[in-house]
DNA sequence: CGTGAGATTGATAGCGTTCAACTGTGGTGG
DNA sequence: CCACCACAGTTGAACGCTATCAATCTCACG
C-alpha cells in the first residue's frame, strides 16, 4: 500500500523508507466527497490542505459580474496548496467533479515534513513550480487564442492527465463536466462551447459519445492548436541529499 | 546591508542570524540587465533562477498564431522560479522592463537552502502559493471580464506592487510599458488598449501624464472593477522551528 | 408521464479585432 | 539646425467572433 503522494513522487526518484513513511503519515485523515459537492468555499476559513487520493476536482472563483472562472483541475496525487497555505481563508471554491477520496493535511503537518524531509520538501517545491507553468499555459490559451483552440487545448490537457479509461490508446476518456463548466474553465459561454464542440466534430478530430470524449488523432489535434504536453517532468538534479542513515527501499512495481 | 529575499521575508517573521546569512550567500552572483533586454529565452537551456534585486521584469510566451502572452511581472525580492526549476529548459522568456539588478541562484544552491533552513524553505513554499493565487486572479480577470476591467485591474495590481514613486499617496507611478505590452498582458490588441485607456480617462478615475499613470481614486476604481488587493499576506503559523542554537537577531528597521 | 437539468439551435447585438492611415516624439546623421 | 527615420500612440471603418437571449430538444429520473 503506497500513499498518493508517493505514487506521484516516486516516478521521479526512488524514495527512502523514512520518506515513504512520512508521506503515509501525512495521509492519515481521510475525507470522502461525492461528485458535485464542495470541499471548501471561497473566502471560507481553512486550516488545512488536501491531497487527492482518487477522483478529481476543480477550484473556481466567482467574478463580480455574476460569472465563474474555473482555475484548475486537481487529480490523483495533487496537493491543493494554493487554496489555503498562504491565507487563513480560502482563495477559491474547491468542488468535486467525480466522487473523491481526499486526505486532509494540516498546515503544521506540512511544516513537519519540511523540517524532517528536505528532499521531499524540495520536490514539492518543484511540483508547485510545474503547476505554475501549467497555469501559465492556461492563461496564454485563454488570453490569446480563439474559442475552438481553447476547447481543444483543455480537452487535450485533461486527456493527458486523466489517462485511459477504456479507450484503446488513451484517446477516450469520460468527461463528467457540463458545457457550462467547460466554458467557465476557458472563458466562453455554454452556447459557444456547444458550437465549438460541434465544429470540432465536423472536422472528425473529436468524437462525442454521451459523456465520453474521443480524440481520434491526438498528435494531429495537438499540432493544430499548438498544444504542448509538458508531461510531469521535474528536474531533480538539485535536490538535497536524504538524511544520513536512511535506507533506500526498492520501490516495488505498483 | 540586507539581501533582497530578506527584505521580502522579514516583514512576515524575524529571521535568525544563520537564516540571514544563508540568504546573503544565495545572492553572491550579480547580473545587471538593461531595460528591454531578455534575461532568458523561451525554450532556451537554463540551470539557475534569479532573485530580483532591483527593477522589474516580465515573463512571456509566444503563441502559435504569432501573438505573445505576458504571464506575470516580477518585482524586488521575487524569485523567478517557475521559469526554470522544474525543467532544464525555460518555459518562458524573461525580459527586463526597467534596468535590473538580478542575483543568480543555481539550482543546487536552492537545494542547499532546503537542506539547511527548512523554515526558509517553507516560507518560500508559502510565497510560491501566494504567487499562484495572484496568477489565478489574472486568469479570472482575462477569462471573465471585459477589456476596460482587465486594464484597470492590471493597473491597480501594478500600482500596489510598484508602490509610490512620487505620487502623494501612491496613486501615481511610472509605467514603462507600451500599450502593446499592456495588451499582451491582459489579452487585448494595442488598439483596444488605447481606446480602453481613453475611456477610463473620460471617467476621470485614471489620468495619464506621459509615462506616468495616476489613479485619482484607488478605492473607487477597485470597487468598480471588483479588484481585491491580497496584499502580501502569508500564513506563518505552520512553519517549522528554526535550527537549534540559532540566535534571533533583531531586524534593524531598514 | 411530468419534471428538470443540460444540450442544441437560431436570431440579434456588441465588443474587440483587423487593417490602415495618420500623428507625435525622440534620436540620428548630415 | 534640420531632414529623416523609427517607434509608439491615436483614430476610423468594417468585419467577425462571441455573448446574449430565448426557444426547443433530449434524456434520465422519480
Amino acid at each position: 500500500m503506497s500513499s498518493s503522494l508517493e505514487k506521484r513522487l516516486s516516478p521521479y526518484l526512488p524514495l527512502t523508507y523514512h520518506e515513504r513513511d512520512a508521506l503515509d503519515w501525512l495521509e492519515r485523515r481521510e475525507r470522502r466527497i461525492a461528485a458535485g459537492e464542495a470541499v471548501l468555499e471561497e473566502d471560507g476559513p481553512t486550516d488545512r490542505l488536501y491531497v487527492v487520493g482518487s477522483g478529481w476536482l476543480h477550484s473556481s472563483v466567482e467574478v463580480p459580474g455574476g460569472g465563474r472562472q474555473i482555475l484548475r483541475f486537481y487529480f490523483v496525487g495533487d496537493l491543493t496548496t494554493p487554496c489555503s497555505i498562504a491565507w487563513e481563508y480560502s482563495a477559491a471554491t474547491l468542488t468535486a467533479v467525480s466522487d473523491c477520496l481526499l486526505y486532509e493535511v494540516t498546515r503544521p503537518a506540512l511544516g513537519r515534513l519540511f523540517q524532517e524531509h528536505p528532499r521531499l520538501a524540495a520536490m514539492l517545491y518543484g511540483l508547485s513550480a510545474a503547476d505554475h507553468v501549467a497555469m501559465c499555459d492556461r492563461l496564454a490559451s485563454v488570453g490569446r487564442t480563439d474559442g475552438m483552440t481553447r476547447i481543444a487545448t483543455l480537452l487535450l490537457d485533461l486527456r493527458s492527465r486523466l489517462r485511459v479509461v477504456d479507450g484503446e490508446d488513451g484517446a477516450s476518456f469520460q468527461l463528467p463536466l457540463t458545457q457550462q463548466d467547460l466554458g467557465d474553465a476557458v472563458g466562453l459561454t455554454k452556447a459557444h462551447v456547444n458550437r465549438s464542440l460541434k465544429a470540432w466534430e465536423e472536422t472528425g478530430l473529436i468524437v462525442r459519445e454521451g459523456r465520453m470524449i474521443r480524440i481520434t488523432d491526438v498528435a494531429a489535434l495537438a499540432r493544430r492548436v499548438g498544444f504542448r504536453d509538458r508531461l510531469g517532468h521535474v528536474a531533480i538534479d538539485w535536490l538535497p541529499p536524504t538524511r544520513r542513515g536512511d535506507l533506500h527501499q526498492p520501490v516495488a512495481a505498483e
